[in-house]
Order: structure tokens, then C-alpha cells, then sequence
DNA sequence: CCCGCCAGGAATGTCGACAATCTTGTTGAC
DNA sequence: GTCAACAAGATTGTCGACATTCCTGGCGGG
């Protein structure tokens, strides 16, 4: 698997950053050559991608990237809801000392990201912090299905990012969270969590209302 | 995908049906043999199953019946916790009239096989009454990482469904479900399907506490 | 007697070629 | 002019063989 399990890291990578348009064929034999392996290892990477919801696989009628509409995005971020504030309780109930100055570090750095209106960087470290507070909360199952969700919605959570005064909202959203977490109480952790994907609910509601 | 599609049913519910046990070895070439196919469909089954959570597979060593141990059985009912409380609460908003008298019509029948003491029936009336409230939720999402995880914990339910006394309260918390999603009270759906699974889990954390 | 090295065997990883299937453009009849 | 059947092209599905990697057992040296 050593081959094509850097080629499906490598095609996930491509889908996720906008090297391919939702809907765009993934031919095996053009991403064999352009990876310069065999089919082989592009098959069991589509394979991967597809379990993963990146791709749509139609039999014998090839894959392609697959499309997220605004009600699909909705309905993974209510998922991530429920499974995020389940980790944030947990965080809540595991984390140590380093953990929460480690976080009070993060929020420390998101601050000055939104300050300095740096898009790219707030939403790198919003990622970050999810995944740290996965790591922390200890539970394994919710966190490998909240991975997979998010990188289903990542082309959403992308123009997410770039709305207006989202930053700052969002930026407190994270404070509530962190506070809670670093405080130890649990069910308020997991409010906090739930309110943050609410609000990001909202957002995605407006824009399925009004689209564009 | 003709072929291989089903080859991965195939394996997959010979693992579930206890064909194969936790730890046993699957062979690439054995099972093409038995199967009459070749080992390319063997391998799209064995990668798909890997995602499924059945399987696991170490680089160049093969690939296994993955072992569920009690812990992970309860981080696993612990996430369906979450996400069938969010079902329950959308299949109380979204069932209709037809929907509510099939329900109460499954739960008629999983009393006669209590009372009838037929483990084997109530155990399928269970997974039955699941599945339809997934449908009727109409939450995709939710509903295949729900599946998902009933396959994985499989095993364990298994054993679960043989405590004597277990179903009787099964059935009722089953009940209580039900008459909240009749009722379309979202919340006490969503509180009812969350009680039951943490009597599910209770269960599962004696048997880790006192294993056997 | 114990440890490290080496060869043999076994299973997976990879590749190229052939077969089956679907789509699309064309041709012919009505 | 429209529709249906057909044929050509393209793409996936499948298979067998070879390369690579890992584990196991035996051998020799210390």
C-alpha cells in the first residue's frame, strides 16, 4: 500500500485545495500517467476517496468529484454538531495542563490573524484547533468520523471563510469553547461547541435561501 | 464494480454472521479461490471493508478481521448516541401519518416476540425499527455514518441481545421512542433514543469492569 | 548456549493486457 | 423530420504474472 496510499493523500490533497471542479471526471489512466504509476494504485485511491464522499463512483461509468450541495453541507455540519460537542466534552474531561495553555496559545494566535486580516492563517489555525481538540478529547471513533465530515464540506467551509465579519464571530465562538474546556465543564464545552456549527448552520441556511 | 460489489457483500456478511472471527487472516488468494474471482476483486472488497471499520489491514502483512474490543464497542455507542438522537429528532419532525402506524405497528410485534421469548426475531424487529427511523429522518448523513457504525459493533450486539431481561427493557425504552416520535416532540425523541443507548452502554461498561 | 546474519518461503504491491460495458455519433427506414 | 437500431470509441472491470517486502527458520560465530 505504500505507493498508493501516498497517491490517494496526493489526489485528496489535489480535490481539496481546487485542483478539480465538483464534477470533474477522474479518469483512471490520465492520473496514472500524470502520477507516473498504474492504474492499479489510482483504482484503490478512488476506492478510498469514494468511502470518503470526495468522489462519486458510477459502475462502468467512471468517477468523478463529487458535488456538495448546500443541503448536503448542511446536514454534515448538523452531524459534526452533535459528534464535535461530544469531543468537546471529552476534551473537557481529558485534557491536561499543557493542553489548555497549549489552546489558550491558539486562541491567542487566531486573534491576531483576525487583527491582522489574514484569511488564510485564521482558517488554518481554525483547522488546527479542531483537530487538536480531537486528539485531546481521547475518543477515536467521533474523531475519525468528524475528519471524514469536514473533508467532505471543506469547499464550503473554504467560501465560509471568506464572508465578511465571519471571523469574528467565529473567533468568539472558539473563546466560549476553549474557556469551557480549559474550565473543565463538560456540558458546557459541549454547548459551546453546538452553538459555534449552529451558527455555521445559519450561515449555510442563508446562502441555500438566497443562493449566491 | 459488478462483480466485486458483490463479493464485498458477500464477505462482509460472512464476517458478521461469525464466519470469520476477530484475528483470523484474510488471505488474498484463499478468498479469490473460494470465491472464483480473481484478486483484484478481492482487494476492492478487503479496502472497502477496511473503511467500513471491519477489517484491518497492516502495509505488506495483510489484512484481518479487526477486533472490537469493549472500549472502542463503547466509544462507538457513544458516537451512535449522538447521531440517533439527532434521527430521532428529525424523523418526530418529518414522519408521516403511514410512518407513525408502522412503527407502532413494529413495536406490537416486538412485544409478541418478547413475551413470545424469540431473541432471534427481536433482535431483527430491533435492527428493523433503526433502519426506518433512519429513513424516515431523511438525515442521509447521520443515517450512513449510523450503519456504519452498527456494522462495527456488531459482534458485540450479538452478545448484548443473549442478556437475559436485557430485551424487556429494550422494549421499553424502544416504546418511549416511539411515542415521542408519534407525538413529533423532538427533544423527548432525541432525549428517549439517548437513554437507551446509554442503558446500552452501562451495559457494555460492566462486562468491561467485569469482563465475562 | 546465545546472538546476529542470511537464505527461503509466503503474501502483498504493482503493472500491463484483454474483456465487458456504456456512451455517442451515424445511418437508415418510416 | 423524427426515431430507432447500429457501430465505433472510450472507459472501467477483470485477470494473470512479476517485483517487492516481510516473516521464519537455520546456520555460523562468539
Amino acid at each position: 500500500m505504500s505507493r498508493a496510499d501516498s497517491v490517494t493523500d496526493t489526489l485528496r490533497q489535489a480535490i481539496l485545495k481546487g485542483r478539480f471542479e465538483p464534477g470533474d471526471r477522474l479518469l483512471e489512466v490520465a492520473l496514472a500517467e500524470e502520477y507516473a504509476v498504474g492504474r492499479a494504485a489510482i483504482r484503490s485511491a478512488l476506492l478510498e476517496l469514494t468511502s470518503g464522499g470526495l468522489v462519486k463512483r458510477e459502475a462502468n461509468r467512471g468517477a468523478t468529484v463529487r458535488r456538495i450541495s448546500i443541503a448536503e453541507a448542511i446536514q454534515i455540519t448538523e452531524a459534526r454538531a452533535v459528534l464535535e460537542s461530544l469531543i468537546a466534552a471529552r476534551a473537557a474531561r481529558n485534557a491536561s495542563a499543557e493542553c489548555h495553555s497549549e489552546l489558550r496559545q491558539i486562541i491567542a494566535e487566531m486573534e491576531e490573524a483576525v487583527s491582522d486580516g489574514q484569511s488564510q492563517a485564521y482558517s488554518e489555525l481554525n483547522g488546527h484547533m479542531h483537530c487538536r481538540l480531537r486528539e485531546m478529547s481521547g475518543h477515536h471513533i467521533a474523531s475519525q468520523l468528524v475528519a471524514n465530515l469536514r473533508d467532505r464540506a471543506a469547499h464550503h467551509q473554504y467560501r465560509l471563510a471568506l464572508m465578511p465579519g465571519r471571523q469574528i464571530e467565529s473567533l468568539e465562538e472558539h473563546r466560549a469553547i476553549v474557556e469551557a474546556v480549559v474550565a473543565g465543564e463538560e456540558d458546557t464545552a459541549a454547548q459551546a461547541m453546538q452553538n459555534h456549527l449552529h451558527s455555521v448552520i445559519d450561515v449555510l441556511t442563508r446562502w441555500g435561501d438566497a443562493p449566491r
